[in-house]
Formats: structure tokens, C-alpha cells, sequence
DNA sequence: AATCAAATTAAAACGATTCTAAACTGTTGA
DNA sequence: TCAACAGTTTAGAATCGTTTTAATTTGATT
């Protein structure tokens, strides 16, 4: 058994684990991101969502979210696109199908590409993360 | 020997094999673009080496270009950050380094990555492009 | 309950990019 | 050669996702 599973804790839980001052639309926000599996979002589907929801939230404040929980941890972005950013709430080493047309992502687990022959990072500079990011039309 | 290298053609005869009028303004940013070996440009970067160079072309042209040429198949974007739109002068099949903190692209040979168990596209997809980016700090 | 830092917000600002519509320029054919 | 016209360029306005501003509200602490 782990120390600690991160499979079932609650908003406050996992704010309260990254420290961010569980607030109305915080909580909110976390429960459309993390209650319901692993997905993908935009600024702009996660405040329709809340919306939806009855959530009164500001679009300012769905960034400032976004931010947050992406520099906590609990969030990664992804760029397909200039258009605009994609957070993902799988935050596991993987990578993505993107769909051009429809403007939607999905997972690719991780063990499910095999490269090799990574080149070194040159210089100075260190690897912080690889994309593979394979596009379909 | 091959039937036609495009290697050494000119700015002239490279804006004819894609059928774009060979205006000033494309013959000067063509030359920029495919006299100088491979590289990365933005629409500014791109936009400033013109105005070094002399050459009298606004921005809204260079845009224009940058996407016309695109569509001709002469450049390749990249998609690294939401912040601005890369143009590759190298159209072969590669993959990137991307430095973060300077905002800036250098190539790797595809022979260099070997990527194996690449999975399928799903249902009617297509796969349109394989894009590797591997971002360096 | 009072206090104060942190968070939220509407609205303005921003920056990359695209659009508009008027002026200009290659190309074509007489 | 040159008139005519479609294609091209351009300044400036518009757009759109995102960030900032500055005032208000809220959560935590006493």
C-alpha cells in the first residue's frame, strides 16, 4: 500500500495538499476537473462548464485557476496550438493524439511508444520534458 | 543524377515551381528564407531581417507570405508555444529542440529519433504528422 | 466581530495575428 | 507598347485569447 493515494481525495483535500486557499471557485473548479476523470480543457470549455453548472465563476479568475493548479502540479498544458492552451488533469508521463479538425486531444499512455535514441541534451541544457504529439486529420 | 534539384534553384524559379507571382516583396523575403541555409523564423523575426536588409515589405505581407509559403509546401510550421507561430525553412521529416527560455528551435534528423510501437490512428483517422519536441532548459 | 492578506472580478489593456478596402503592380493580349 | 484586370500589398482597424488593473469581496486569524 502507498503512503498516500491521490485516486480519491477531495477538492479541499488536493488544495489544501498544494496549499492554495480552498476558495468557492477554486473548490468549484476542482471538483469539474478532478471528479470526473482524467480529461482535457480549455479556458474556455472549463468556464462553460462551470456555467453549466450554476458555478459563478469570472473567466479571469478560470485562468488564474488554470495557472495555479498547472504550477501546483495538479494540472499539465499541453500546445497543439497557437489558437489556444489546453490543461490536461492526467499529469503522468504520456503523450497525444490530436485531432485538427475537432480541436480534441487524447491520451497516448507513455509505455505505448517506445523511443530510443533520445539525443542528449546539448550544452548546458537539460531535457525538461518530451512532446510527441501525433496529429490526425 | 536528378531530374530537377532544389538545392541551388533561386528565389525566382522556387516562387514558379509553386505557381505564387514573383513579386518584390516575395523575392526579397524568398531569398531571406532560402539562401541562408536551413533555419526558424517568426512573422517579427522575419519582419526585422527584411527592414535590416532593406527591404520595404509591411507586416501584414510577411504574414501573408509566411502562410502562403506554408501552404506551397516550401515551410513547415512549428508549434511549440501559444505565444507566436515558428516557420521552418527545412520541410524533411524532423523533430525539435526547443530552448524555453530563449525561444528558440534547433533540428534533429529523424534518423536520429527511432520511435517504435507508434499506435495506430483510431476509427477513420489519419495520422498527418508525428511532431517530437523536446524542450530544454 | 475586527483585521488583513489573499482572492475575485469587471473592465481595460495587451500582443500576435487577421481582416478590410483602397492603392499598386505583374501579366496578358490587342 | 500599353490598357486592362486580376492578383498583391498595405496602413490601419478589428479580432481573439489572454493578462493586467484596481476596486471589492472573502477566508483565516485574532
Amino acid at each position: 500500500m502507498e503512503l498516500q493515494s491521490t485516486d480519491t481525495i477531495g477538492a479541499l483535500e488536493r488544495l489544501r495538499a498544494v496549499k492554495l486557499r480552498p476558495t468557492r471557485q477554486r473548490l468549484a473548479l476542482a471538483q469539474l476537473l478532478f471528479d470526473t476523470g482524467d480529461h482535457h480543457v480549455t479556458a474556455e470549455t472549463l468556464y462553460d462548464q462551470a456555467q453549466a453548472a450554476g458555478v459563478r465563476v469570472s473567466l479571469a479568475t478560470v485562468y488564474n485557476t488554470l495557472h495555479q493548479f498547472t504550477a501546483a502540479g495538479l494540472l499539465r498544458e499541453v500546445v497543439v496550438n497557437s489558437a489556444c492552451t489546453y490543461f490536461d488533469t492526467n499529469v503522468t508521463d504520456h503523450h497525444h493524439f490530436f485531432y485538427e479538425d475537432r480541436g480534441t486531444l487524447a491520451d497516448i499512455d507513455s509505455a505505448d511508444i517506445d523511443i530510443r535514441g533520445l539525443p542528449e541534451a546539448p550544452d548546458g541544457a537539460k531535457i525538461s520534458r518530451v512532446d510527441v504529439i501525433i496529429r490526425l486529420t
